[in-house]
DNA sequence: AAAACGGGGCT
DNA sequence: AGCCCAGTTTT
């Protein structure tokens, strides 16, 4: 990271340790690394090739699955140019079981940014690291760390969840805001005379002390900086929103216009969503087909909509078809747990009904203005206008 | 900034 | 069978 950008993240989130409390941080964490580091194949290489397998790999597989597959893809494919120019089949054997294919396919693509780009040299700076293909701020971190000696953290979900318990920070650790908190703090933490091993050292313990459900890490050599553990909280930490799941729905929205200039609108009851408001009537349909005939169109309003009869709609005309072509707009409504694709129908009687029905009434432009309305149907009436 | 993606592993 | 994970890419 640019320096003028780092030093902005550090004043807008300050640690306020004293100098020797940051020292006698790295010394403790450094210490302990020196004395328990796991021996593993990739901490015995300087190749920055050799690290980069292993930290793409590890992305997504425990430490000791990824052993022979990154001993046999580094023996198969030893530099970087190899990788560049070995076959598909040859790439797909070798990561056959690991999962996550795409990423042996991005890192192929990003041996061959390395030959173009750079010389067959993998660049030295964060901004390189990241301009590669599946190199994202957790791998350019690692990478450039270990590798390089850059002077930057390599936040993954151990060092947040170690993170998270040190300093009890009651965030959500999806928001990016609060990786950005983390970010500034490491930046103060990390020890700019060892940052490989500092972030090393830190993804050990929440390996093998901090784990998820170790909530008394006697062995770490953090304790003395452990705020949720001298406040027995560590069980709280990190707080992960659990994400609802969006459900995808697809509806038509009837504008039907009368000789009057009125539409039909209702106002959505209690058992639905967006209780009191008004709207067009709306149908759920399963998809919307390419080529879909005004049939099509009208079959699931008259399906939820008794009270609308096909005598009614006898002389509907729809006004959105360009040759056979429907030329209907799309309004997407974002809710927290559903996600609507409304579909604009727009009809036009030629017969004067005037009538209103049991929950449907007639209502002007003007007349809608005045009504309670959604964004959605708000959005929809925009689409009319124009 | 938020959503989509992805496939092995777990319940 | 369906949910979850942990990072990157895409929008």
């Amino acid at each position: 990271m640019k320096s003028n950008a780092k030093q902005q993240l550090i004043e807008q989130y300050p640690l306020n340790w004293s100098e020797a409390k940051i020292q006698s941080f790295r010394e403790q964490l450094l210490g302990w690394y020196d004395q328990h580091q796991r021996d593993l194949p990739w901490r015995r290489t300087d190749n920055p090739y050799y690290i980069w397998v292993s930290e793409i790999m590890l992305q997504q597989t425990q430490v000791d699955t990824v052993k022979p597959y990154y001993e046999r893809f580094i023996e198969t494919l030893p530099t970087i140019e190899a990788l560049a120019t070995a076959s598909e089949a040859e790439l797909l054997s070798l990561w056959q079981g690991l999962g996550y294919y795409s990423r042996v396919r991005n890192m192929q693509v990003a041996a061959q940014q390395v030959m173009s780009d750079y010389d067959g040299q993998m660049p030295k700076t964060i901004e390189g690291l990241l301009s590669l293909k599946g190199i994202g701020p957790y791998t350019a971190g690692a990478v450039g760390s270990i590798a390089f000696g850059l002077v930057e953290p390599a936040i993954d979900g151990n060092v947040m969840r170690i993170m998270s318990r040190l300093f009890e920070i009651d965030q959500d650790i999806t928001l990016t805001s609060t990786r950005k908190l983390m970010a500034a703090y490491l930046y103060q933490l990390i020890d700019p005379e060892r940052p490989g091993d500092f972030n090393q050292a830190l993804m050990d313990i929440g390996a093998t002390i901090m784990t998820p459900t170790n909530y008394e890490p006697l062995e770490s050599p953090l304790l003395d900086f452990d705020q949720s553990y001298h406040n027995g909280t560590a069980h709280l930490f990190p707080i992960k929103a659990k994400k609802v799941k969006v459900i995808p729905q697809m509806k038509f929205a009837y504008a039907i216009r009368n000789v009057e200039g009125e539409y039909l609108v209702r106002q959505h009851t209690e058992d639905e969503l967006l209780h009191g408001l008004w709207h067009f009537p709306m149908a759920d349909v399963e998809m919307v087909m390419e080529g879909v005939t005004q049939h099509e169109l009208l079959e699931p309003l008259l399906d939820q909509y008794p009270e609308i009869t096909e005598s009614l709609l006898r002389q509907a005309q729809l006004i959105q078809f360009n040759g056979d072509q429907l030329q209907a707009p799309t309004i997407i409504h974002q809710f927290s747990h559903r996600k609507w694709t409304v579909t604009l129908v727009e009809v036009a009687l030629n017969n004067s009904a005037i009538s209103n029905f049991e929950s449907l009434k007639w209502a002007s432009m003007a007349q809608m203005t005045e009504l309670p309305l959604s964004t959605l149907q708000q959005k929809l009436m925009q689409q009319i206008k124009s």
